[in-house]
DNA sequence: TTTGACCTTCCAACGATGGGAAGGTGCAGA
DNA sequence: TCTGCACCTTCCCATCGTTGGAAGGTCAAA
């Protein structure tokens, strides 16, 4: 299999898969005689496996970890578990950072007419 | 005042102002004979604003229209209401993303002993 | 043989910020 | 006056994840 239909099957983009080779995510392809990467189905599998590391927003390192960890069939589940609920821990102080943005602005917002005028609270608050 | 001061009053770093002045977001400061960049207290004001907005999760580019808007006595409130509820609307679309991300780790995570042994629910779930 | 779709590597860009090098300036103390 | 130190200047590079393009090689069908 190429690389393109490899991207297809997997959902991660050829440039990317090129990518995330280089940088050690998932192992190096096989090799054509021709030079073109070859792709195996447990290939395309990791790649799948990465794809949805990172749809749940995980960095590149941490899928990295992720991907030993998947291979490694002799791990210990706490660690995976560890580095997941870091991630969660993460998301969660995230999400409470964009809340708060999102709650001042509609504050600020919910003031301000919002017509012709000049007057702005919006402005205002920013201006403090 | 010289750049560090400017710095320590508006809570931009030095590097940033610099950096922000070179796209255009603040204007050029005046410069000293020696060529140092000086501050009015009317500067500080605009960067303290830039600032604000950073932290309200506005990108460069927003605010430099905010900027704008901001120094324009001459503008639609309506204007400057629009450009903010656009970023709630991008802010809260970013949480439900995160939290949908969140839910589903912590998900997985719970069903994982989280022990020595090697099964992972979590990396079943990443497997799928 | 030509054409078009694929593949290769390498280099650059995004956005926001930080780090550091190499060199000039300003001011206080000896 | 000299010295030292803290500050300033510009310039280039790194981060993170991803995308884009250029220049060139390969493959298969018409």
């Amino acid at each position: 299999m190429n690389i393109g239909q490899a991207a297809e099957r997997s959902g991660v983009s050829a440039k990317l898969i090129r990518h995330y080779e280089s940088i050690g995510v998932v192992p190096k392809a096989g090799r054509s005689d021709a030079g073109y990467r070859i792709y195996t189905e447990n290939d395309v599998h990791i790649l799948s496996f990465v794809r949805r590391a990172r749809d749940l927003g995980f960095s590149m390192k941490e899928i990295k970890k992720l991907v030993g960890l998947w291979r490694n069939k002799s791990r210990a589940s706490a660690e995976v578990k560890t580095l997941a609920l870091q991630h969660v821990k993460a998301l969660d102080q995230k999400i409470a950072q964009l809340e708060a943005m999102s709650k001042s602005l509609k504050q600020l917002a919910r003031n301000c007419h919002g017509d012709g005028r000049p007057e702005c609270p919006i402005l205002d608050g920013l201006s403090e």
